[in-house]
DNA sequence: TTAATACATCGTAAAAATACGATGAAATAG
DNA sequence: CTATTTCATCGTATTTTTACGATGTATTAA
């Protein structure tokens, strides 16, 4: 668990607003793999919402990925992200020991 | 309140671990303006912890302040700086509202 | 098989972050 | 007054981030 690391995935305004977006299932999926009640995206989910270039978004994805924010589960030629919901629970109780104790 | 804004400086290891060490008063100062009990710290006592150059730790210490965690306090020539701690209480608690809900 | 879709990755350009030394201002010490 | 201390700021070099288009791969559709 690197807080550090997951601020500053969650520091740029875009992703910060990507994660935001998937927590208030604010990105319709234009993905038939992708059921409603998943809440996942894929990227061309994100490209549409966000207006940035595909390559652009794919990067952005992989640094919330690697921050462990977002889970990748490959389905067919989709790639769909889920919120790693635990993961946040875990770092935002982290960082308040961390930060107040 | 600027969540994003707040991981961002939050995002950069040196600037992470300045909060924390305030947080843990792990930064003893050497100012004599200070007393224990404020926990403050001047910009020459993180430079010694950081070892780095004296105008990139005033640099980091700007973008804290910036972004509301730390206060800044001039006492004569020392510049002491005050953790903000109820900034980062209503900071985790935006954040679980907007990240959690 | 061919065409189309979804995405990763490469190369690259522009902007921002990070770091340092030098210099200057303000306050203190001698 | 002069020297020293503390810090801000300037200029600059290096690195990283952010963004794009082009290209390639894998899968689906026709």
């Amino acid at each position: 668990m690197d807080i550090s690391k997951i601020c500053n995935a969650l520091g740029n305004e875009t992703r910060y607003q990507i994660i935001k977006a998937m927590k208030d299932r604010a990105i319709g999926t234009c993905c038939d793999k992708i059921q409603y009640f998943e809440g996942a995206v894929s990227v061309a989910d994100v490209v549409i919402t966000t207006g940035l270039a595909q390559s652009t978004v794919s990067q952005h994805l992989m640094v919330l990925e690697q921050a462990g924010l977002i889970v990748r589960e490959k389905r067919s030629q989709w790639t769909c992200f889920f919120l790693n919901k635990p993961l946040l629970e875990a770092f935002l109780d982290e960082a308040r020991k961390a930060l107040i104790g």
